[in-house]
DNA sequence: GCTTTTTTAGGGCGTTTGTCCTAGGCCTAT
DNA sequence: ATAGGCCTAGGACAAACGCCCTAAAAAAGC
């Protein structure tokens, strides 16, 4: 086999594994077992396990990269697109249910970690907040776009919490479908924020 | 010194160390450290780690009711209450910062590990819902009570993931008056949901 | 077909993990 | 003063950790 393909079979198990366990607790032997690989063997791919994490947040860069282009693509209206965005909590709700938000709990981990990469991890979700600031700016919201966006972003965050921790899928479509109505309610007036 | 000063000792540190570094990221001897004790002298007051968190979690439902008792005592108003739930985000800006909600993020973490603890974790943020629920009750908002603590307990804990994150203070200012204009506009008016 | 490079398996390095035991110091009560 | 129970220190335990080396297999180039 390809080490190119060995490598990225390795990532992808890693990503798997640092979404569903968190980073610290997936330990070397976990992802090479994962992936049907000797121990040893994975120092040839990756020298350290921060190596690994690297390359993990490199993928889901150009992951999330490809899906907000995706939306883009796929939606005319900014207001199709953020709700594209929204509905990522519908469409993965069985995850997050169960291990959170990949992005917002990573940043988690590593912040109390103290990471260096803590802050890479973060430009993922700078990623979306220039994509949805891009999208509020084409609404006419060209004041309060980045504030716009942020808000959004820290709505997804506060569900996907409060639905790991109770469980509560009605909650979840509840939120949801408040946010598509505050979306639908805010368009050209560009009030001080929100509201 | 005392068994039980040693214990409260020992749960203190615990308390602080998981907050700021994690659950598994701290260990035994990390502990043991921080007290100033010997790491085998541990087995004489906690058994196993799962114990120490068992503990932790205890003193922290402590702590959460004895904080929404004091509130509920120095602010008559139902308003004013939910309020002082909305500016801890302020008061403690620089923790979170630092290490996120230290509710949210055990839960997370607990999630991600599968552990047992985990919904005793979840309990914590049951007894902020469950007496931000009162309160909106008992503005009149019967109905949709229960939605309405879910709401700002959402919107709370987003706040939290994304100003750790971001490390930007004034989005947590700018979102916290945010809420509290939202709540000002809230009141008495029983519609399906906040808006 | 042979040589060279790439990829692999397996084991072992030292350290740290959670857990556990035991010997002894301290305080208290008699 | 002495006996007893509470508390502590220090170390030992196997297991797992991240990390590293070496030799063989597989693949590639000539």
């Amino acid at each position: 086999m390809g080490a190119s393909q060995t490598r990225q079979q390795i990532v992808a198990a890693a990503d798997r594994l640092f979404y569903e366990r968190g980073f610290e607790a997936t330990s070397f032997a976990d992802i090479a077992q994962a992936v049907g690989l000797s121990r040893g063997n994975f120092y040839y791919h990756f020298k350290t396990k921060d190596e690994i994490l690297a390359a993990v947040i490199a993928v889901r860069l150009d992951a999330t990269r490809a899906m907000l282009q995706a939306w883009e693509e796929s939606a005319p209206l900014p207001l199709e697109r953020i709700r594209s965005f929204v509905h990522i909590l519908i469409m993965n709700r069985a995850k997050i249910m169960a291990h959170g938000c990949p992005v917002g709990t990573l940043c988690n981990e590593l912040s109390k970690l103290d990471h260096a990469a803590r802050g890479d991890a973060a430009v993922i979700f700078g990623l979306f907040r220039a994509w949805l600031a891009r999208q509020f700016a084409a609404l006419g919201r060209t004041e309060d776009a980045d504030a716009l966006a942020l808000h959004v972003l820290m709505r997804s965050q506060g569900v996907a919490t409060l639905v790991t921790a109770f469980r509560d899928e009605a909650f979840l479509h509840r939120e949801v479908a408040e946010m598509d109505s505050w979306l639908a309610t805010l368009p050209p007036p560009a009030s001080p924020l929100p509201a």
